[in-house]
RNA sequence: GCGGAUGUGGUGAAAUUGGUAUACACGCCAGACUUAGGAUCUGGUGCCGUAAGGUGUGGAGGUUCAAGUCCUCUCAUCCGCACCA
């Protein structure tokens, strides 16, 4: 019968809808694997980035259902956001009926793409239940102090109308619509992330096992965790009057204590204290603050152009040589990190070098390279010896930083302290499509959280979307409310969420058991049992932001008592883009290649097969249409071969001895594939080659006639093609083997047993023949087989040397 | 600038611990079947050379009987972060 996708695919999608196969069970006794893909957007169809994700994943599942494990492999939709809201004003439509109908669209992709997901735990973050629940950990963090309020410098997208956490601004840009950002002063919700700084940092060596290094790093940047010291300068005198007394000091941080008898100046931000003070009480000249009001304004970007500063005509005092130390303003400092003020050593810090070339100020030089002269021309910043600097003097500059900080701290006139770069986490959005956040202004009593039983809040449906400002701030009724606690007249909060709070937690949401979704959002025992995510597979620009947050998210859980371990993935597979033509898959770019044609035309087995063996997992894929046709070509031959099957209902006894040389070479090559397949799940991930491996099977079974030999084979390779090309597999193991085949298959060592091996003959390293001897033959008797083989290359030489690698080859060394 | 990767045939890529480099597939070439082939099957295919042979994993050195693999230096490309004091 010839090879036809299209009904072989339709009937076992069919049959395994019918018969639940993929749903986990809650046997709790038996062991368990959670397979997890990270879930999509509802954009409106799958691109081939979702194909190889879910492929993968797929992959995994199969795999474990075939050991016999417990799986979990869900799927859900990460369905608040923006482009709801963009398509809605670009159509007309309505946000929620834009993304439920994107659902049904990618769920029917993705149930012809064959992928094993449980279909009774789908969801979608806008459900109003899923909403329900994240409204009401939000109020358990708020009373836990890890959700605040506060006003403050904002990142603020003109086009999206919207505020952005610092993650999601790329290169001073919105990372969604690449609008430069602005800054804007309002009110906004943050996670307290910080808390959690250190713990993030150090958990990561858990994970070392488990997840990509790049990945590690990548966090470990992000967090940016810097030991140094912190101390107060103080102004002098005539720097306090000036001030009417509004300032006596302000503090710095330096991870460089070795080099603070080289303090030549300080500069502070433009947006510090002390520089908004001086220009609101005209401290400064017209000129001046003209001068900071355009630094303040000008993009983070375009400020890394150019050093630029001015001194504000003050003076501090230096801690320990009590010498007038000037202050500036520079714009390269940064007021979100540290205090917002630094101490400057021009003679040993590039950027201060640079600032003091151009304003001519003054450059101490205070330490000495180890060997050679020190180079006055450029800041030296290695490690060196300590000079004009008192106590310190002939220190080794790294060695001497932590005697001065000893030194601050002992005479208390600073401190060790630890900085990070990670900010505390923005999450309100001025947005409608996302999960309103559950709390009222009240006159009276303040900010105030909604009371549990009254979630979830709901999202009004009545709403016109516009494009400008948040269509809750102008519904009739969802903003008026009364306060939960006075009951007085009140109003809601209109600031929705940040999508990046829904996946925060939807893989805990999928440990729970469908039928308990309406009374909690997952109960203890499910979350033991099945977490942690054994396989975590998604792409690498998800490496900092959700990553990051979901594992925040785990550590507050645990800390309210919800669940109790630190790490959410065990293990992490960060896919390779989806390239056709050298670049990656876009519709902008008009290199797109649609899953749906591709279905279409091959069949699903065939789009999973030639994603999964055109290149390992974490690289990058190259599209290549004659690529397809061969994975085509491959399916159509694997059907086409398995009429040499014998049908039967356990795997075909094969006496070894008795068989040809042929018979024998494809029952090892059969039980290599086997070999290599069980590895390549166990910890390598290169499915490339486990279907390399089961090609190298199917051409050696050509070779030969023998029909048991050729139903042991379909009995293993089929058990190792299924979770690649499912449909295909289900349909010749029914028909052959009555599916008894899709199990574990043991290795049967006897067929690697030879009688004779080959090996390669070397002179000096330079391979020169071959030879075919007995498995059991002797050293002495390999090398002089080798040496008649190689006889000619032999004539007149010395012979330095004999090796014998075993089963590999004979190495011959000779001199002349 | 800092950090992380990656460089192997015409192409996608193999080579798990240093041990016969290029498995598997695409493409190409030849042949078979065929009215026909963008179907199927068989064989060939790193490069130079008629051959013997030489040569070959970005480049240059080194260690070793033996290096794609280890060490040193270097070049190129990609990704992330980036005035973080």
């Amino acid at each position: 019968m010839e090879y036809s996708s299209r009904s072989i695919e339709k009937k076992w999608q069919e049959y395994w809808k019918q018969n639940r196969s993929f749903e986990p069970s809650t046997d709790f006794s038996k062991e368990k694997k959670y397979i997890l893909s990270m879930f999509p957007f509802p954009s409106g169809r799958l691109h081939m980035g979702h194909v190889r994700n879910y492929s993968i994943s797929d992959a995994f599942a199969r795999h474990y259902r075939q050991q016999g494990l417990n799986v979990l492999h869900p799927i859900g939709f990460d369905s608040f956001g923006m482009p709801a809201e963009n398509a809605a004003i670009k159509n007309g439509s309505h946000p929620k009926g834009w993304t439920y109908d994107n659902i049904d669209y990618m769920k029917n992709e993705f149930y012809a793409l064959g992928f094993s997901f449980s279909r009774e735990r789908e969801m979608a973050t806008s459900d109003e239940l899923y909403t329900k629940f994240e409204q009401s950990f939000i109020i358990d963090m708020y009373e836990k102090g890890l959700l605040y309020r506060k006003k403050g410098m904002l990142n603020w997208c003109p086009h999206d109308q919207t505020v952005l956490a610092n993650e999601q601004v790329v290169d001073g840009c919105c990372w969604r619509c690449d609008t430069p950002i602005v800054k804007k002063d309002m009110n906004q919700y943050y996670f307290k992330i910080t808390q959690y700084s250190d713990e993030l940092l150090g958990d990561l060596s858990k994970l070392e096992a488990g997840w990509p290094k790049q990945v590690l790093t990548m966090q470990e940047n992000w967090i940016g965790k810097s030991n140094g010291l912190e101390f107060d300068l103080h102004f002098d005198e005539a720097s306090k009057a000036k001030l009417s007394a509004a300032f006596e000091r302000f503090d710095v941080f330096t991870t460089r204590p070795d080099t603070i008898y080289g303090v030549s100046y300080t500069a502070l931000a433009p947006e510090h204290d002390i520089v908004t003070y001086m220009c609101e009480n005209k401290l400064l000249s017209q000129e001046s603050i003209a001068e900071i009001t355009a630094m303040k304004n000008t993009s983070s970007i375009d400020r890394q152009k150019e050093k630029k500063g001015l001194s504000l005509g003050l003076d501090v005092i230096h801690p320990l040589t009590g010498a007038k130390i000037p202050v500036w303003i520079a714009n390269f400092v940064l007021m979100d990190y540290g205090s917002g003020a630094v101490m400057a050593v021009p003679a040993h810090d590039e950027r201060d070098f640079d600032f003091a070339k151009k304003y001519d100020l003054p450059i101490n030089a205070v330490i000495k390279p180890l060997e050679g002269e020190l180079d006055i021309n450029a800041a030296f910043t290695e490690v060196g010896i300590l000079f004009n600097s008192a106590a310190f003097d002939g220190m080794n500059s790294k060695e001497s930083q932590s005697h001065v900080i000893d030194y601050f701290e002992a005479n208390k006139i600073g401190k060790r302290t630890t900085n990070y770069k990670l900010k505390d986490w923005g999450v309100s959005r001025q947005r409608y499509w996302g999960a309103p956040i559950p709390f009222i202004h009240c006159d009276s009593c303040g900010l105030v959280m909604e009371k549990k039983e009254n979630l979830p809040i709901a999202l009004p449906e009545d709403i016109e979307i516009t494009g400008e400002g948040n269509p809750l701030d102008k519904h009739p009724t969802f903003k008026h409310c009364k306060c939960p606690k006075c009951g007085a007249d009140a109003t809601r909060e209109t600031d929705t969420m940040d999508t990046f709070v829904e996946s925060s937690w939807y893989f805990l949401r999928f440990c729970a058991d469908a039928s308990n979704w309406e009374s909690e959002a997952f109960s203890k025992e499910q979350i033991a049992y099945w977490m942690g995510v054994d396989h975590y597979i998604g792409g690498i620009e998800h490496a900092i932001l959700h990553l990051l947050y979901a594992r925040f998210f785990t550590k507050v859980f645990r800390d309210l008592g919800y669940i109790n371990f630190d790490e959410p993935f065990d293990k992490l597979l960060t896919q390779g883009m989806v390239l056709k033509d050298g670049s990656k898959m876009s519709k902008s770019k008009g290199n797109t290649v649609d899953p749906d044609a591709i279905i279409e035309k091959y069949g699903a087995d065939t789009a999973r097969l030639f994603i999964l063996f055109a290149a390992p997992p974490t690289q990058e894929l190259e599209w290549n249409d004659s690529g397809v046709e061969g994975a085509h070509k491959f399916i159509k031959r694997f059907y086409d071969r398995s009429s040499n099957i014998v049908a039967t209902q356990t795997i075909p006894l094969i006496a070894h001895a008795t068989l040809n040389k042929e018979e024998k070479f494809a029952r090892k090559k059969v039980y290599e594939a086997l070999t290599r397949a069980n590895d390549v799940f166990a910890e390598r991930y290169t499915f490339n080659t486990m279907i390399a491996g089961v090609m190298e099977a199917m051409n050696a079974l050509n070779t030969q006639n023998n029909s048991d030999v050729w139903s042991e084979g379909y009995w293993i390779l089929t058990s190792i093609m299924e979770p690649v090309i499912p449909h295909v597999a289900w349909e010749i193991s029914e028909k052959y083997f009555s599916c008894n085949n899709l199990s574990v298959q043991k290795v049967l060592e006897e067929v690697f047993v030879e009688e004779s091996i080959m090996l390669g003959v070397s002179i000096n390293g330079k391979r020169r023949a071959e030879i075919e001897v007995a498995a059991d033959e002797s050293e002495a008797n390999i090398i002089q087989i080798a040496k008649d083989a190689a006889a000619k290359w032999l004539e007149d030489a010395v012979i330095v040397k004999e090796i014998v690698v075993p089963k590999k080859l004979v190495n011959i060394v000779i001199k002349g």
